[in-house]
DNA sequence: GCAAAAGTATGATTTAAATCATATTTTGGT
DNA sequence: ACCAAAATATGATTTAAATCATACTTTTGC
């Protein structure tokens, strides 16, 4: 975790579209750009809150642990992103911890002037709310799922979010890469469950892989088998 | 369905409580009273958003369907609680859907007029999103749950949620009548296995049940088989 | 007041998915 | 370039919980 002199274009994050123009050279006086290295800790679960996140570059993941080995990883924030906003209700305590997946630049703005920018921009507030609105409908689904949908459902789920999140590469893969364990992470389910899933599905030609990499061959059929 | 003649006292919603002073008239004037039967929908999931609910007496359950049969409550609302806020993202449309356990008496706000409130109250926006920022985070830790502790884990923690929203009666049992069908739906699990749980509960002295009634006996052993 | 529907009770059976065990491959650090 | 650690691959076994089946009991609408 190194301060890093790239700054950012004040342009592309949910802070700096939502705040009105005059207020961006205040961003850019408090804002600190920080780099962290592929697999370091930006916060943990139980951390004091101390400001907000954006990502500049990289991924990072947002989980919750339930013991040493368990874990759910809630989503991948990618670059415009903002994270540690789960820290803003009552009480100032992290209830997630985010992980850089690969090298990960971010923009942190400490809480106290992150308040001074909501109180001075009633319409970042009023965006701030309607995103967690929306948050919040897509957590209540994923519930939904993890509770009634069996886990073959939840993967496919997990793969077309992924592509619809990070979209494809020139070769038409889904343009991120994690590792199997990251994937059921995010699915629900443990590796070797989602290993076995994964080989189904390359046998009956709904995906295709190279490495790390996960071509979707058919997408309607992953989305036949995330649905009632 | 039917438009209630009891006028609410305009204090104890979370709309009348974080609002201007000089804005209650206004609550009062645009604000409806609604009564419905026990078992009534009040709205259904894939309805068009019209407007927000307060609850004036009564319980209502707020829960989402994966088929016919399989449903997952999040939460049962009682008096001066909020519902129908989910709606308020960026589609229009109810994800949840919303019925009334027993007879309820409802304050109804329409949209157009809860926005301008929204507008001329930037504290509430901000109160708003705060309020939200907390229903993610339980809604993340239940997701985590779900996933990661075993099924009578959950159903301790909803009957020890229950008992911390609804409190005690008179005789000492949890102030909420629910079907044991909406306790599995809650605790997300199926009856049977919420009946035999429960059993086991009442056999090592956990609780004490007389009808829909429940006694917690054992607080402490009930926690610890919510953590992990 | 009664029939039908909804809710409760409980054992037996099935099944999806976790766990365990182990081998192989890839990757990152010095 | 090399070793350890992490990630991947895969079969075998166990287990928690869902499903099925059926009987009884309490509500509630006409």
């Amino acid at each position: 975790m190194i301060k890093s002199p790239s700054a950012c274009n004040l342009k592309d994050c949910f802070l700096c579209q939502h705040v009105v123009a005059h207020w961006l050279p205040g961003i850019k006086a408090n804002k600190t750009n920080i780099q962290f290295r592929k697999g370091e800790i930006i916060f943990n679960e139980g951390d004091q809150v101390k400001g907000i996140y954006f990502v500049y570059s990289g991924i990072v993941k947002v989980h919750k642990h339930w013991d040493e080995k368990k874990e759910l990883i809630f989503r991948f924030a990618k670059a415009g992103d903002m994270f540690g906003y789960r820290g803003l209700g009552n009480e100032k305590i992290y209830p997630v911890s985010t992980t850089a997946i690969d090298q990960v630049t971010v923009c942190y703005i400490d809480l106290a002037f992150f308040d001074v920018t909501l109180q001075a921009n009633q319409s970042l507030t009023y965006r701030l709310m309607q995103f967690y609105a929306n948050e919040l409908q897509d957590a209540e689904k994923r519930m939904r799922n993890l509770v009634h949908m069996e886990v073959m459902g939840r993967v496919a789920e997990t793969l077309l979010l992924l592509r619809a999140n990070f979209g494809l590469s020139a070769e038409g893969y889904i343009n991120i890469m994690l590792s199997r364990q990251d994937i059921a992470s995010h699915a629900g389910t443990t590796y070797e469950t989602l290993f076995r899933i994964m080989r189904a599905f390359i046998k009956d030609k709904l995906i295709q892989v190279k490495g790390k990499k996960i071509f979707i061959l058919r997408e309607s059929a992953l989305k036949k088998l995330s649905s009632p």
